[in-house]
DNA sequence: CCCCTTTGTCAAGGCTATGGACTAAGTCCA
DNA sequence: TGGACTTAGTCCATAGCCTTGACAAAGGGG
């Protein structure tokens, strides 16, 4: 009984192009007049149809259509300004539960959503380096928990996965840690729970999250995601973009360092082999046995440098501890600074487990971007740390099955 | 009597959310009819009824009105394949004449161009180095002579121009080389001559022209214009990107190089100090006092070393000039290399003065591409010179026009 | 020559938004 | 307190668009 239709009734219409109907008018009425509730409760049928240039009868219409879907509801009445008071109009937060899906690189994390972003119950399960079938195994379980914890409406399930994702078909084209090769994800667990199912890659979902639960006002943003790997998604003019193969945001394999460290991909010189997690903490574990001035220095075995003592090395001031993360902070800036330049966004979110290194670490990002792009565009851009760490992933996932399912994009 | 209302309308609404109505759906079928006949004319009624999923009926209707507005007519009959010969359509080449301009560094160009992309009419008129009102005086001295030279109906004006243009509204942000800014350009040429004009940015309008005309069939390409600046044109998912402040593309100014040249943005390193004409042109000048081998030594005067002399040793295979020009590609491939990465495009066309340096030239390009990002996105990028020079920009800005007038976008 | 298929048109019907009239329910002012 | 006025929401007739099913036109094939 789902109001409006997920991707796999697109394929029923023999049909290549997209046509126009009655019904898609009315479809696409509804889902403006759901819109202008959600984004301006409590308001009324009256006020509705002034934002929307429709009449009055046909808010009228929709509107007792959503109230029979529970999509929306009459909360008592609002101040008359010189006539009939208002009968006030609202969106309930429950009104569908959402689930959203994080697959981490050691575990699953999944979350039960409301329409608000507001988390109703979380689960996980790790995944102990399983991968293929496996992984997917565990996965399952995790939903089917999920789905028995829900007491509302289910609107359907959302996932973010690291690797190339179609998003369009629910593909996942691969996926190295989860040794997953063109697998159409999203079409057997839509099988299996008979719900939509979207799939979008972990940095695109993050970016999903914070265009809708961000409250920044804006439809052109990038999220970095900076933690075992670095990742971008891109919202631009308010909608993921992929890229041909999927592929867009995939940066962390950027040339930026004049160093010979092999990437996992292969290559030399990558983003990814300066800037993650294991890069700064290589370094740090390199370097540390000439920093006598260091608290990492002295330690006979490497592994004993954890990221943990790093982070403590650094919010004590350590000074190899700062050379090593802020070094890294200076690649990433001017990374940063690059995309800036090509896509001019209003705002660079950056997340992931990289973001415990604060200010100083954002500080230095931002300096080198200012260095590597148009002032005019650079001092434009709000670069900062993200707040909604550590759901991100999974409200990104949730934010795409509600955009996609009922067109609600709550902050844009 | 345009079949689709130009941008101003939009405001007359006073409204902010754009409503769904039936008069709406008739056009966006309307559209997508003219769509189908464009692409894949001659067709007959039941092949667009087919390819759309609307019934003959509608298709018919549809068809009627083109007719009635010149945008189709019948060219004979088609095969029989059992039944009836169906009547075959087509939308004749000069249905409509488009206006197209390229706002260059020291000239204005402007063509009229039929709805096929073909040149029917040039014209072109001198800058002689003017600014501000005087320049717009001359441009619209050149509107003038193509609007009087056009015996076709007129669909409207498409303009393309160096700077920071907002497309959405036709207004000009900054725009250096002819002093204006925040100029309503497109408000005012439409005030003189009641016609549709659309702005863009010329490296904007270069992507649209490749996107348009280039039969690339692809709907995620970047253009990247090379000559005097460097510049790139985004096409994303088949619309052009210009993020928030008109300024996506703006690549000439990323840090690339490390050494101390100053930028005419006021900072150093940028990738306009070392890959534009001027720049190989300068660096030519400097080193060739102390290359004996290169036919550019000898020279007393560094001005004797002209761009059409380092384009002859160029191709004559000088060590100098192809050191200095391949130097400067090897910085160009890494950005488009960072390119790719980001953005995951299926094409990447370079257009410009500079792309007279040829395959040795690209081949640098692509060589250094393939260093700076994923293998696996590289590869399967086309990265290509566009062949559609010297009237690039006109095509563009006339493809922008018929894309948002008519809704065709001839090779998507 | 007859049957079948395909094309294009026609008329009836269904669906959706619109516009004016109408009721309900407030404010404002004398 | 009451009447004029304003605003919210609903009702109903109407217009516009697409769809359905029927039908004529036109061609192929045995």
């Amino acid at each position: 009984m789902a109001l409006f239709s997920p991707w796999t009734k697109s394929k029923s219409s023999g049909a290549v192009l997209q046509k126009a109907t009655n019904q898609g008018t009315r479809l696409f009425n509804q889902r403006l007049v759901l819109k202008v509730i959600y984004d301006s409760s409590p308001t009324s049928r009256a006020d509705v149809a002034r934002a929307t240039g429709l009449t009055r009868t046909t808010v009228s219409g929709a509107v007792e259509h959503l109230i029979r879907s529970g999509l929306t509801e009459e909360v008592g009445t609002g101040r008359s300004t010189g006539g009939k008071a208002p009968i006030l109009l609202n969106v309930p937060d429950e009104a569908r539960h959402l689930i959203g899906v994080d697959v981490g690189d050691s575990r699953v994390s999944g979350a039960i959503v409301d329409l608000r972003g507001h988390v109703r119950h979380e689960s996980q399960v790790p995944l102990d380096g399983r991968d293929g079938e496996q992984a997917l195994s565990r996965i399952e379980d995790l939903l089917d928990r999920l789905v028995a914890a829900t007491d509302k409406p289910l609107l359907g399930i959302g996932l973010g996965t690291p690797g190339f994702i179609d998003t369009a078909t629910g593909t996942v084209r691969w996926a190295v840690n989860l040794d997953w090769h063109d697998l159409a994800l999203g079409e057997r667990l839509q099988k299996r729970y008979r719900l939509p199912v979207y799939v979008a890659n972990d940095s695109q979902a993050a970016a999903l999250a914070e265009y809708a639960f961000g409250h920044h006002g804006s439809s052109n943003l990038l999220v970095v995601k900076v933690g075992e790997g670095i990742g971008a998604g891109l919202v631009l003019d308010g909608r993921l973009f992929q890229g041909t193969r999927s592929g867009a945001g995939e940066i962390g394999h950027t040339a930026v360092a004049d160093n010979r460290r092999i990437c996992r991909c292969g290559r030399v010189g990558c983003l990814e082999t300066v800037a993650t997690m294991h890069a700064v903490l290589e370094r740090a574990r390199e370097l540390a046995p000439d920093a006598p001035d260091s608290v990492l220095h002295g330690t006979t075995d490497p592994e004993d440098i954890t990221f943990a003592r790093l982070v403590s090395a650094f919010e004590a001031h350590d000074r190899l501890a700062r050379e090593v993360v802020l070094d890294s902070a200076h690649h990433l800036g001017r990374t940063i600074g690059a995309l800036i330049g090509s896509l001019d966004p209003s705002h660079v979110i950056l997340v992931g487990a990289m973001t415990v290194f604060g200010d100083p670490w954002l500080a230095a990002i931002r300096r080198e971007a200012q260095r590597s792009a148009l002032t005019l565009l650079v001092d434009a851009t709000r670069v900062e740390i993200g707040k909604l760490t550590p759901n991100i992933v999974v409200l990104g996932s949730a934010a795409l099955l509600m955009t996609r399912e009922l067109g609600l994009s709550p902050a844009a």
